[in-house]
DNA sequence: GTTGTTCATTGACCTGGGTTAAGATGTTGC
DNA sequence: GCAACATCTTAACCCAGGTCAATGAACAAC
C-alpha cells in the first residue's frame, strides 16, 4: 500500500507531442536515475502496459494479490480499507504518482486494501514478474528499486509524523494548502475518512474554527 | 525512524566462540543475500564499528542528524518523540535488529525522534558515508539496501494496519503474545505510550478485560 | 416542475480516554 | 531500619469525537 510522489513533479501536458503513453514514466525514471542509459530504458519500457479504469472501478481489491505497480498517467484514486463495515481512507493519489498495494505486491499475499478510481483513470503497469526480471537484467534497476522503497518509506514517515504530532485541524489546513485540488475533486466525507474522523466531526471542527477565527480569511 | 527485524531471527549465543563483534551482523547479511561473496563481506566489514551505551544513554537525539544504521548486538532501546512535552513511543528494538532514525539518515536532516537505551546496549554501526561508498563499490549492496528498505516498509505497514484495524485491547494482547519479553523488560507506562494511551487508560482497559472475562486465564 | 439522491450541517446524547489526585506497592540508597 | 522515588491502580470529572436523527442545499432523472 503506497503512493509515491515524484520528487520534482511531472509537467502535465494535456496534449503530448508524441502520443507515447510511456513518456511520463520515462521522465519519472530519468529524474530518479539520470545515468540510466538508452538500452536499460528500452528493456524497462518493453514490459510496460497500459490499463484504463472508469470512475468507480477497482484497481486493487481486498483479498486478491496486487500484481502491479502502476504509474498514473491521469486520473485520481483512493486507497482504503474496510474496518467495521466502514471505509478508512489511507491516501489519495493523482496523476504523476505511482500507486500499488505495495505490501501485497512485495509479499505476494492478498491485499488488505482497496484501490478505487475516483475519476476515469489511466495507468502504466509494471508486473511483479517483470520487475524481478528487471532487477536481474538491468542492474541499475536495483538502485531505482532502493530509491523508490526509500521514498515510499519517507512518505509514510511524513504521514505518521503528522498524525502523531498535529491536531486534526492542523492536518486539515495543511491538506488544503498542500493539495488544494483535493477539495475540488473529492467529497468532504472522504477527507474526513482520510483524517480519521466522521464527516460530522469534520464539519464541527471547521465551523468551530471559522467562528472563533477570521470569519472569511480562509476558505474552507 | 525504523526498526528492522531479521527475517529468521539470529541465534542468541551469549558466549560466541570467536569474540568477533561482527559475527551476528554477518549472519544477518547472509540471510538477506546468501550469494554475497567473501570479498564483498570483507569490504563491508571494513567499515563497521562498535559503540556501547549505558542504560539511559541516547543513541539518537531529536535535532541532530542520525548518521548511522546500527545493529543491536545486545540490549534494548526505545524510539520515541516528544509531543506536548510527553513521550510518544514509536517502537522498541532489541538484540538482533537494526535501529536508526532512518528518516533522518536518508534525508540528512535533523532527527525528529530520540533513540534511548533502556538497558546497557552494544551496537555495530555503519555510517552514512560508508554506506554510500558500499552502494558504489559493492554492487549487491544495492540489493541489500532495497531489501532492507522494503522490509522496513513492510514493518511500518504492519504497524499501521494494526493501529487502524484493531482495538487497543487487541493490540495489547497481540503484543504480549508476540513479544512477551517486553513485559519483563519495560515498564507498563511505556507500553501504554507505545499503544498511544495513558498508563491510567491501559490500567483501566486491563481491569475491565480481566473482570468480564476469564479471571485468571491470561496473565497480564 | 417533481422526485430522488448525495452531501454537508447541526443538535442531542453517549462513551472512551484524558486529567487530576490519591493510595498502594515496590525498590533503591542510606 | 527509613526516606525517596518509581510504578501501578482506582476514582471523579471533563471533553472531543462517535452515533443517531433531522434539515437543507445541490444536482440529476424523469
Amino acid at each position: 500500500m503506497f503512493k509515491f510522489s515524484n520528487l520534482a513533479g511531472v509537467p502535465n501536458r494535456e496534449s503530448m507531442s508524441s502520443n507515447n503513453k510511456f513518456e511520463k514514466v520515462r521522465t519519472f525514471y530519468q529524474q530518479l536515475l539520470p545515468s540510466m542509459n538508452e538500452e536499460s530504458w528500452a528493456i524497462t519500457e518493453s514490459v510496460l502496459s497500459v490499463r484504463s479504469f472508469r470512475k468507480g472501478d477497482f484497481i486493487v481489491r481486498e483479498g486478491s494479490v496486487c500484481n502491479y505497480v502502476s504509474y498514473l498517467n491521469h486520473g485520481l484514486v483512493r486507497m482504503y480499507y474496510h474496518v467495521d463495515g466502514k471505509d478508512k481512507i489511507i491516501s489519495f493519489c493523482n496523476e504523476g504518482n505511482y500507486i500499488s498495494d505495495y505490501q501485497s505486491f512485495l509479499t505476494r499475499r492478498p491485499a488488505l486494501t482497496f484501490i478505487q478510481a475516483l475519476e476515469d483513470t489511466e495507468v502504466v503497469d509494471t508486473s511483479f514478474d517483470d520487475l524481478q526480471m528487471l532487477y536481474k537484467r538491468v542492474p541499475e534497476s536495483n538502485i531505482i528499486g532502493r530509491l523508490i522503497a526509500e521514498q515510499i518509506f519517507l512518505e509514510m514517515c511524513n504521514g505518521s509524523n503528522s498524525e502523531a504530532k498535529e491536531t486534526i485541524l492542523q492536518r486539515y489546513t495543511n491538506l488544503i494548502i498542500s493539495q488544494p485540488w483535493l477539495l475540488q475533486r473529492v467529497p468532504q466525507y472522504m477527507i474526513a475518512s482520510y483524517l480519521g474522523i466522521t464527516p460530522e466531526a469534520l464539519s464541527r471542527i471547521k465551523s468551530r474554527f471559522s467562528k472563533q477565527r477570521q470569519p472569511k480569511e480562509l476558505v474552507m
